[in-house]
DNA sequence: ATGGGGGCCTGCCGGC
DNA sequence: TGCCGGCAGGCCCCCA
């Protein structure tokens, strides 16, 4: 599911039914997910508050009252489901276990948080919060894409003598974090980037006006709770729809959607990846 | 140091 | 109906 606008989705969802409250009990159902749970996870969660819901790219950062913080990544194919109703909100009771329901949370207030990932791609880990940007997934990334370090100063440095194609820099989450192969591929069509320029052979004009069209895809693709593919949904069990606005993303062999283009859409691979766009007006 | 490819998993879809 | 290949929103790790 889930890149940085689908993410963003997921904390805001859980935002009002977990911050503040107290972690009743945690069900951890199997050792791992990607890599092994951290040691007692399940008793270090248990009576915890939830202080606050942060979100670092594409993982969500729970701070807890013990000094610790919960980091979740959700991989290719993990949700976060929330039932119970506990303000009033959620009209659906607690549906039937699931397979590969892999962690519950049970909140005081009633609500219940259900992490699903049938393909095991994501992870949970425990650390301590004051070393929180110390973690070896986070200390790697590079700035957040909506945030004041994401410039064109950043972007030029960052593109200066790569050879690689800009597809694959915008995929380097050293570079910018949060960007997946879908909002890379919207992006470098709005921007009227081919995805197989080198990204150190982009002129400095035109890697300065990715910076914008990058924040607007990510903001338009939040706006609209996320896309839903493969029936991802929201949290609160809703559809995001930024899908129905893909440019490129899925629409091999339809007409580009540039006024007066009369391009048709392209699906190539590159590093064993989907890149789709139009040859006709991305150069 | 950099770039490319393999691998981790399950599920779904289309073709034969 | 069943089997098989290909594909999927991520990312670590190894190799040249």
């Amino acid at each position: 599911m889930p890149e940085l606008p689908e993410v963003e989705t997921v904390r805001r969802g859980l935002s009002p039914v977990m911050e503040g409250q107290v972690i009743a009990r945690a069900d951890v159902n199997r050792p791992d997910l990607r890599w092994p749970f951290p040691p007692g996870m399940a008793e270090r969660l248990t009576g915890c508050q939830v202080a606050r819901l942060r979100r670092r790219s594409k993982y969500i950062l729970a701070d807890l009252s013990s000094g610790e913080t919960l980091l979740i990544h959700l991989g290719m194919s993990g949700r976060m489901l929330v039932s119970g109703d506990p303000l009033g909100v959620f009209v659906h009771d607690h549906p039937a276990p699931q397979k590969h329901d892999h962690v519950v949370l049970h909140m005081r207030n009633g609500a219940r948080i259900t992490f699903n990932d049938p393909r095991r791609f994501g992870a949970m880990d425990l650390m301590e919060t004051a070393r929180a940007d110390d973690h070896k997934l986070l200390r790697v990334l590079g700035p957040e894409p909506l945030g004041n370090d994401f410039h064109e100063d950043h972007l030029i440095g960052a593109f200066q003598g790569k050879m690689t194609p800009v597809k694959s820099a915008l995929l380097d989450q050293r570079i910018v974090a949060g960007l997946g192969n879908i909002y890379v591929c919207e992006a470098l069509f709005r921007a009227c980037i081919s995805p197989r320029r080198k990204a150190g052979h982009i002129s400095k004009p035109r890697i300065a006006a990715l910076v914008p069209v990058i924040r607007q895809v990510l903001a338009d693709a939040i706006e609209a709770g996320g896309s839903s593919l493969r029936d991802f949904r929201q949290a609160d069990g809703e559809l995001g729809y930024f899908q129905h606005s893909f440019d490129v993303y899925g629409r091999e062999g339809a007409p580009c959607r540039t006024p007066g283009c009369g391009g048709t859409v392209r699906r190539i691979v590159q590093s064993g990846r989907s890149s789709f766009f139009c040859a006709q007006c991305q150069r």
